[in-house]
DNA sequence: TTAAATGCAAATTATTTGCAGAAGC
DNA sequence: GCTTCTGCAAATAATTTGCATTTAA
């Protein structure tokens, strides 16, 4: 996937009339290399390991074109940082639940949300934009066995 | 609906041997005086005008346990600030819609969604906690009038 | 009396920004 | 060559915390 995408992006920073940078194609090599969720201070390491030069201020600077363009989409739940997400590329529709034991985000793609999510914003007298829901749920196998397997650090 | 949920809130105080102030009362008091969403700012300039004593840190110490005894909800809309939502009491279910355009919070009630989020979770292996849905969405009424009734500021 | 609560001010932490030098077009 | 970009370090802003003092039980 990340050849398009990188493409896309690389399109948007043209028709804006901005540079092409070593430091902020590293950033976007970075940004798709992975399906994983990540932080800003997690995006400037993975992208160091492509082009050490490459500084926090200047990932702080890419993440929001990013987002602007479309081939990244930020998150928030609650926590004291934003996440980015890269793969509504590749799942335009997905939503999260987060386990409120073990922290770890499922994605899931679900139409009857979808076509919900549209009745209810036209109900309402909105057109919709972006959607997320978000489930906070505990898991059952923690309850069960007394540990989650998708338990981190 | 202030009375009963202040009686939960103090029972809840004092089951965990916490003590009542004047300082606590107000903040609570103050936290169920309206309908409409906070920040903590806004809930220590409302408690202010109940008993001026009050300080900031205090009402940063005292949100977490509104919270945690489930009288209020804190919701996360990936502004700068965290929002502070008394209206689970009266409407266990709601969910938010919240309009690009003019930044307004809609709330709204859909036993589908509720339904759906709980077949969803299950058929992922979790049980439900809380759940969340926010629709990001631009008002009609800006389309057509280019202006936004809503719109404040 | 004694443990908990308070206000204040300093600390923390993610993110933003001013600036002078470096580099794309 | 003229802007845009960059790294650095300082600034910001919401929230948290240490501490000496006050207060509820």
């Amino acid at each position: 996937m990340s050849p398009e995408v990188i493409a896309r992006f690389n399109a948007f920073i043209a028709a804006k009339g901005l540079r092409k940078t070593v430091q902020r194609d590293a950033i976007v090599a970075a940004a798709f290399s992975t399906t994983e969720h990540y932080t800003a201070e997690d995006l400037l390491a993975m992208a160091r390991r492509i082009e050490p030069s490459v500084s926090r201020a200047t990932v702080y600077r890419t993440l929001p074109l990013l987002v602007e363009s479309g081939v990244l989409k930020e998150m928030d739940f609650g926590r004291d940082h934003k996440i980015y997400d890269p793969n509504y590329n590749e799942h335009p529709h997905h939503n999260h639940l987060i386990c409120t034991d073990c922290d770890k985000i499922v994605e899931f793609e679900d139409q009857h949300i979808e076509l919900l999510e549209d009745c209810i914003s036209k109900r309402l007298g909105f057109s919709p934009a972006s959607k997320s829901l978000r489930i906070e749920a505990s898991c059952d196998q923690l309850k069960k066995m007394g540990a989650c397997e998708k338990r981190k650090r």
